[in-house]
DNA sequence: AATTGGTTTTTTGCATTCATTACACAATAT
DNA sequence: ATATTGTGTAATGAATGCAAAAAACCAATT
């Protein structure tokens, strides 16, 4: 993962002598078309302009074009070659594949965390984990969300492996879009909570194979709701 | 994983409207330098020449630029931008980070498989392990890469998610080049193959946590045997 | 001899231009 | 009326051209 500094430069790990850089057009492209998928300003589906986009983001075609290439790599796009460029929208089939898949970095994630996790990162983890159940109790559902992705966040960090952590966050972006269709019973919310309190229990304790248990069972159900409320396609 | 026909065409699947494509040039350059770098061609930590390759490969700058980033964000490669294109050289925690993640991918690939291969998948899988035993009683360990590469490949597909899959041609990709620098000592290849045996027994009989344990172990002894050969960065 | 300063050359980044493909719509034939 | 063919238009694909950045080279100086 790279880690931009706010003056947009940032600084090269991998290559033998560091470099500072800044950050290229098509690289800043990249991220704009990553926020405005998955905060869906661009829609699962829709057709993808080169020039009419282009001309929105004030770039020409080619650093465009190399962006989208980029996008597709991540499946974030998809490609029909001279047929045109549309955001992804991911079958049911293709759905419940990722899904299962995340389920497995996630018990992943918990094992590896349990092996490795610092005083401090429990102590943040605990702390989302109270603010969490505070959202739910004020019924508070955005709010709620972005403290229990917070925590499967912290999680994953703490797993304190860079691959995993890519592709967890890659996933991440697949999915975000589907995430808002579940929890919607408060039974299943109710579910969901008592889950994070097994989960905080099993890494204060260091458990991992329960730890990463829950967190596969707890992400399998998950994609089992979001595909309950899965009309289309 | 897309499948090309010989006549270079593929099956679009997931657009709504089948459609017969044919190969765009940088599709094509993406799966040429994939072979130029998994086979060693392109060395790691080599400086990649944009206008040098894009007259090797006979094609303009554009499109090996689009390449090239596709590549980057497979990390096959490594862009410094205004500075080059490099092919990634991985460091020692890299490996030890992206074999970890493997580890846990041939697990979930087990389970699954268990839970899913037909009688026909089995049989291949059988035979390429007769194959494969064969090989190492010659003493054949060209020919003995290639058969328990083939088990592992079709294990995954028998897992049945292609998610899955993706990532996992993904990462065995980066990590091919490095395949070679394990089982050079007699005891630890007789290991490796005990170890297939064991897995061939676990996936007869549907064990899916026996096999999974087994592939995670198995990725993971070959982890630190290609970090002890491991001298450079 | 090493280092600094400046000029030349190479390479990358991006915009533009041209070519090719596919789609839309109309005209024609069956 | 439907199917089919033909033409125009708009999109994508790729090559070229130009600007900017970086590296290499060389000379001058300490």
């Amino acid at each position: 993962m790279q880690t931009f500094n706010d003056d947009g430069t940032t600084l090269e790990t991998a290559a033998r002598p560091m470099r500072i850089q800044r950050a290229a057009l098509h690289d800043k492209i990249v991220e704009r078309l990553h926020d405005l998928i998955t905060e869906g300003d661009l829609k699962p589906g829709e057709r993808i302009n080169e020039r009419e986009l282009a001309d929105r983001l004030a770039v020409s075609r080619t650093p465009l074009r190399e962006a989208l290439r980029v996008l597709a790599a991540e499946k974030l796009v998809t490609i029909s070659p001279n047929y045109g460029t549309f955001v992804t929208r991911m079958t049911r089939q293709e759905i419940h594949d990722t899904f299962e898949l995340m389920s497995a970095l996630e018990r992943f994630s918990g094992e590896l965390a349990c092996l490795r996790i610092t005083a401090g990162e429990l102590t943040a983890i605990r702390e989302a984990h109270e603010a969490m159940l505070g959202h739910w109790q004020r019924h508070d559902l955005p709010a709620y969300y972005h403290a229990n992705q917070r925590i499967h966040d912290l999680i994953n960090r703490a797993a304190r492996n860079d691959a995993l952590r890519q592709i967890y966050l890659s996933l991440n972006r697949r999915l975000h879009p589907l995430r808002l269709s579940s929890n919607r019973s408060e039974a299943k919310w109710r579910r969901a909570v008592e889950e994070h309190r097994e989960m905080m229990a099993a890494l204060e304790t260091r458990d991992g194979s329960a730890l990463g248990a829950l967190m596969e069972r707890h992400l399998l159900e998950k994609r089992d709701a979001v595909l309950a409320d899965w009309t289309d396609d």
